[in-house]
DNA sequence: AATGGACACAACCGCTCAATA
DNA sequence: ATATTGAGCGGTTGTGTCCAT
């Protein structure tokens, strides 16, 4: 089937807008109470722009709920979470935070976020660790980087489980993606806990592996919490602070802070419920014991999207 | 002060999807 | 069932700004 152009391109100008251009239409959509159809409003609102130009303007920059300025810590936490479920889906990445846009959130990830991943040795794309290989995972060399590749395994085991547990309670419906799937976990108790729990608890910092083995088979969204809970919370005090572990800026910072959180989880007090953590997320073994994954695999249908975006989970 | 590279952000392009005739 | 259209999405590009040399 063929396409038309979406507005004939002729004499239509283009480029950044005018704050004069800006004003017809906010105006034009005040007006109307909407902006009704994309590619009328130009001529009515009398704008030289494409109707497509028109709505970007409109979404990206002029909407009054849109938040300006720099993403705070916490937001770009999430966004990294989120691309780690939802990939590069920017639109609905962005309806997770508020007053933010997909364009603004792209940005950021292609500017930023991408970048820092790569400096701590994780593949933007799938939040694994670049050393790692189809058939087994191999510790990396470096300290930090190893640090990184036990971060993510552990987010992948969490994301896994998590995945697994609420699958439970709510089967995908069909004709929905693996992904829209995730995004309603997110925001379902179970995200809740999840969330919750990637902010430090030290209650539940001090609960023992074992507890989340055990647990992978009781099917409460309690014990879902318990058994992610002390991964991420490991993995947060990973940092020089609690929490703190995307808020430096380059990541010759970030590294640094992950070292001295390692160096110093060896010589503080062992009573300290974060450094237990810590100690658990290092001790982690590089060659994750997956198997929770090959249980009743079929039963529980773990969504493949996630399987071959997490591949090396796959080959296991 | 001039210049060139890096960076950040806004905007455009092309594709896909859903609705509709 | 098929063609057409409008809207939305993600990738890419263009441009302005900052900073180091």
């Amino acid at each position: 089937m063929g396409r038309t152009p979406c507005c004939d391109k002729r004499g239509l100008k283009k480029g950044p807008w005018t704050p004069e251009e800006d004003e017809i239409l906010v105006d034009y959509i005040k007006k109307n109470g909407g902006h009704g159809s994309w590619r009328s409003l130009p001529k009515l609102a009398g704008l030289l722009r494409c109707g497509k130009s028109c709505r970007l303007r409109w979404t990206n920059y002029l909407r009054p709920d849109i938040k300006r300025g720099p993403f705070t810590v916490e937001e770009e936490k999430l966004v990294i979470q989120l691309h780690g479920i939802l990939g590069n889906r920017w639109a609905a990445i962005a309806t997770q935070l508020a007053g933010r846009t997909d364009n603004e959130i792209k940005n950021l990830w292609n500017t930023h976020l991408k970048k820092r991943l790569i400096c701590m040795g994780l593949d933007p794309q799938t939040h694994e660790p670049f050393t790692s290989c189809s058939t087994t995972i191999t510790a990396p060399a470096s300290p930090t980087t190893r640090h990184m590749a036990q971060w993510e395994s552990a987010r992948l085991e969490a994301e896994a489980r998590l995945s697994r547990e609420s699958s439970l309670f709510n089967p995908i419906p069909s004709g929905r993606t693996d992904s829209d799937y995730y995004l309603r976990m997110w925001n379902s108790e179970v995200g809740e806990s999840f969330r919750k729990f990637s902010r430090v608890d030290k209650t539940a910092c001090q609960s023992p592996v074992s507890q989340a083995s055990s647990s992978t088979k009781c099917g409460s969204l309690s014990a879902v919490s318990a058994e992610i809970g002390p991964i991420f919370a490991g993995s947060s005090t990973a940092g020089s602070n609690q929490n703190e572990d995307m808020e430096c800026k380059s990541c010759k910072s970030y590294t640094e802070e992950m070292m001295a959180g390692s160096d110093s989880s060896s010589t503080e007090d062992s009573e300290d419920s974060s450094d237990n953590a810590l100690q658990l997320l290092l001790d982690f073994p590089i060659n994750n014991d997956m198997s929770f994954l090959e249980e009743d695999m079929d039963k529980y249908a773990m969504p493949c999207a996630m399987l071959t975006e997490n591949s090396f989970i796959c080959h296991l």
